[in-house]
DNA sequence: GATATTATTTAGGTAAACCTAAATAATATG
DNA sequence: CATATTATTTAGGTTTACCTAAATAATATC
């Protein structure tokens, strides 16, 4: 099976909306392939035509096993690239997402799994994305974001929004890396800036920023 | 400049060719780039058009300095890729051009000199092919087919051919490496097979694997 | 030097992945 | 619930990079 560029690109915006919003349709689609949404249409036909994904004018689109299957190894290209990239070669964590976007589609089946060994099978990518398997089967851990934490709840830092160079620039700054614990010690009204402890050290977040990072909770009796 | 992949391979193309042959012409083109002559045609004209080649109807095609420059880029990325992936990554070298092929056209400027950096500022390939520099310098070694050596003469492997997997899995099990002395014990006729020695060891190699293989002589008087 | 062969170009088409503008369907509002 | 707004689709183009078939130019052969 050889999928073009853009179809890979399709089911990989396809599986990402399904999982942020629940419904996929067409002008949302256009929006983050950024092309319009009189494209889309044509092209979620061929999908369908090729039974990749099931679509129903007007109530929208869904994967098929098969168009989950290619999704979830375009995103398995992607994600192991951008760990290599950052950690292997050194690449800032700001500059490996954009970097990945166009080498996910190039490299082989083999390159992939050399990439794979020699970072030991990880699990997450430098943002905390899991890696989906070889098989297909992808972590999902059920995080909140953290600009809906409350004061004085504890969590660990599970994922933050790859697209962003200037967020991640900004987060990282900030030490705020996946896998980092910390508590949350003000929270300012009128969608203010929220101020967390890491180890005893301040740190002052933006809201806007907050709700691109997702957390986990860590429960009151650990 | 954002230039298609289609055309990043033709002003490739056109580069090793006038290398190998002196002249480029619309049907040997068309048979590199598996296209058929008319298709040729059609891209030289538009690179023509954008002043990347010189083109005369009938003529033959060669490249401008700005086609030039282009096709120089994509060689140093395809080297420096295929390097990283044989030394750092340990791909054999047998398969490193095949990805290279698709790869030399995803990677960034800033990925480049990553690649560049880690491998130390390389000049030659794993198959012996010149680096060229950034700036567009190429180390071109006048250098000798070894199926045209002759018995008792001594030389250096400068370049393996690098497309045909076959013959590089041959070549490398013989041992017959980019920087290895050897001396031609013989040369049987008939385009026989020739045998060379190198630190002692006899190695026999057929006489069309040979035509594959550049080396540079060692003078007698050295 | 006429004729056959080979190389190349021209003309007209196709497929993929976009686009704009207009039509239609779904949803929201007074 | 009639009308306005928004979402989506349809229809008809465009661009890129191919293709085939036919025409023409260059070269080789008798
Ligand atoms: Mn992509
Ligand atoms: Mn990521
Ligand atoms: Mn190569
Ligand atoms: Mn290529």
């Amino acid at each position: 099976m050889i999928l073009s560029e853009s179809i890979e690109d399709y089911l990989k915006a396809i599986y990402a909306l399904k999982k942020e919003v629940g419904k996929v349709v067409t002008t949302q689609l256009a929006e983050r392939l950024e092309v319009k949404p009189a494209s889309v249409t044509g092209m979620v036909r061929k999908l369908a035509d090729m039974k990749l994904v099931t679509y129903k004018p007007y109530q929208g689109v869904a994967l098929t096993k098969a168009g989950q299957k290619v999704a979830l190894e375009v995103i398995r290209h992607h994600r192991l690239l951008e760990l290599y990239l950052n950690e292997i070669m050194g690449l800032p964590w700001d500059k490996v997402h954009q970097e990945a976007e166009k080498l996910e589609h190039a490299i082989s089946e083999e390159l992939e799994d050399r990439i794979d060994q020699l970072l030991g099978h990880p699990t997450t990518d430098p943002h905390g994305s899991p890696i989906p398997s070889k098989a297909g089967k992808v972590n999902n851990s059920s995080s909140k974001k953290l600009s809906e934490m409350k004061r004085g709840e504890k969590a660990k830092i599970a994922e933050v929004r790859d697209e962003d160079s200037e967020l991640l620039r900004y987060v990282g700054e900030l030490g705020l890396f996946p896998g980092k614990s910390f508590e949350v010690v003000n929270v300012a009204p009128y969608k203010g800036p929220m101020t967390l402890k890491i180890k005893s050290k301040k740190i002052i977040v933006g809201r806007e920023a907050a709700k691109q990072i997702l957390v986990n909770k860590i429960s009151a009796w650990n």
